[in-house]
DNA sequence: ACTACATATATAGTTTTTTATATATAACTT
DNA sequence: AAGTTATATATAAAAAACTATATATGTAGT
């Protein structure tokens, strides 16, 4: 096989991080260079906040996303500009 | 919540798909509009052949590879070349 | 019909994710 | 320091995905 394996690793665990509703949901809000606290991402997806920060911390751990606090908030953005465009050319692929 | 539930599942259903080490070399190897059979990608990735072939029916499903028979042979192709963008995105992000 | 080659499906055991919920930590306010 | 708001972590049960392997189906050639 003339493929490195390990990037095929790490390439499926950022896929897999972001490849579940809430999540994409998520990148979602914060495409445009957004940052949000988890109140806004809880409160704008209209789940439970614990939901909200267990998606941001698996968002976070697979470098999809960083964050930065901010006295009692803690904001959260895209790494990448560019991985919104993983869900924007999902949804075009939806035939 | 301001966003389609069924097309952030349907999306999510894609993107799940594809995030999976061999299916990503799987669709590597169909980059760039390619047919192959099942037989080439299970010898070119050195996997058996009915983890090749459980791999490749996934992918069909979730709409990723669409098939054509050609006698013997079963020939994989990417359903939307624009898919292998998705994958190349990912590998731009590992920083 | 028999054989060989190509592909698909089934099964079972294991591991990961998911989901829901409870609780803990952290920072600010008074 | 006690209360309040914001966020994170822990736990456990259920669901889904993964892995390996066995077997079945489909197609062509003799």
């Amino acid at each position: 096989m003339a493929i490195d394996l390990n990037k095929l690793e790490s390439a499926s665990e950022m896929l897999k991080a972001i490849a579940h509703p809430i999540r994409i949901a998520i990148v979602n809000l914060l495409d445009g260079n957004k940052k949000m606290s988890v109140t806004e991402i809880f409160q704008l997806l209209n789940i439970e906040q614990a939901v909200a920060s267990h998606h941001l911390s698996i968002l976070k751990n697979k470098g999809v996303l960083l964050s930065e606090r901010k006295g009692k908030n803690c904001n959260y953005y895209l790494k990448h500009q560019r991985l919104s465009q993983i869900i924007a050319c999902v949804d075009k692929c939806q035939s």
